[in-house]
DNA sequence: AACTGAAATGTTATTCTGTATCAAGTCTTG
DNA sequence: CAAGACTTGATACAGAATAACATTTCAGTT
């Protein structure tokens, strides 16, 4: 059991899905889900945090399968390029996509207390591309996240959990 | 003469009057903008762009008004906790802020191309705000980034203006 | 099957970004 | 002036990411 938005699910098959999905959005676009890169997939997936890439490499390193920063990075280059992981700029770190499949602009609630990180299911940035539109600007990639604080650290005795 | 969100404009006015008002802020509300911190936020103004850390280090270096990471890191913290600096999490850089006084939760534009960083002046993260409300999540502090290409750098030949 | 070019890995080193820590100074306020 | 809060100085360190280059793997072609 962990935890995704802030109430518990039935974690293995949440992870078991969004491999089977890459795995085979991978198939169907000639791209290679190298061990390297599905073990790091599949760590960000168990693990259903935003974690530090150094983070993944000390996992990654106590399994043989690298150990220097490159096979980390390359790795999550390569998850992030194509939607399976999102970075979280505020805390550099990364996250597997909460809704893999379809293509999104996807919005974070990252809560400083408990540090769980939620992505948004639904499209958030309306007012972003129409002042873009605006002034003509082509936007490519876009970065949406909130800090504060989560349903359950919000009360004043939910700080410890 | 600077450059301001995409056009040209007066920017000596711009850099002494942004000053002013930083000035007139800390009066009322018993800040202290002291010279390094005045100096931090003057760069800032003056260079009209997104800046590193240590690029900012640099000149305070060759100024003699300080020369380690902490100092600017310092007056980075108390700038852009009081809404004079903001940083931009995409770039790992910091920015003036473009609109001071009126309390805002700020959008950015990135130009991947020419490197310039515009500010949104409008309210932008509506959508967001209703995705916290739905889940009862707090928001305390906003990253709303695009990056793309600004509508001097669309054209074909704009590569290197 | 051998050739070839593109993609992926392995490895070393380095650069960039940001903090922890502790000592010393300064300013405010009673 | 004394206490406390805030600011600065300085050293060291931790954390995040990339540069560069050699080597290997692999799909497609001859
Ligand atoms: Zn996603
Ligand atoms: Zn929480
Ligand atoms: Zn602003
Ligand atoms: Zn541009």
């Amino acid at each position: 059991m962990g935890v995704h938005g802030f109430e518990r699910h039935d974690h293995a098959r949440c992870v078991g899905s969004a491999l089977d999905t890459a795995e085979r959005f991978c198939a169907e676009n000639k791209l290679k889900l190298t061990p390297a890169r599905r073990r790091v997939l599949e760590i960000l997936l168990s693990e259903h945090k935003a974690m530090g890439a150094y983070d993944i490499l000390a996992i990654l390193a106590a399994e043989g399968v690298g150990s220097q920063p490159p096979v980390v990075y390359r790795a999550l280059d390569f998850l992030v390029g194509h939607g399976f992981v999102h970075k979280i700029e505020r805390l550099n770190s990364y996250i597997a996509c909460a809704h893999p499949g379809a293509t999104h602009s996807p919005a974070f609630m990252i809560c400083r207390a408990c540090h769980h990180v939620v992505e948004t299911p639904a499209q958030v940035s309306s007012g972003l591309d129409g002042a873009a539109a605006d002034i003509g600007f082509a936007i490519e990639a876009r970065v949406v996240e909130a800090e504060g604080l989560c349903p359950n650290c919000q009360s004043p005795d939910a700080v410890a959990r």
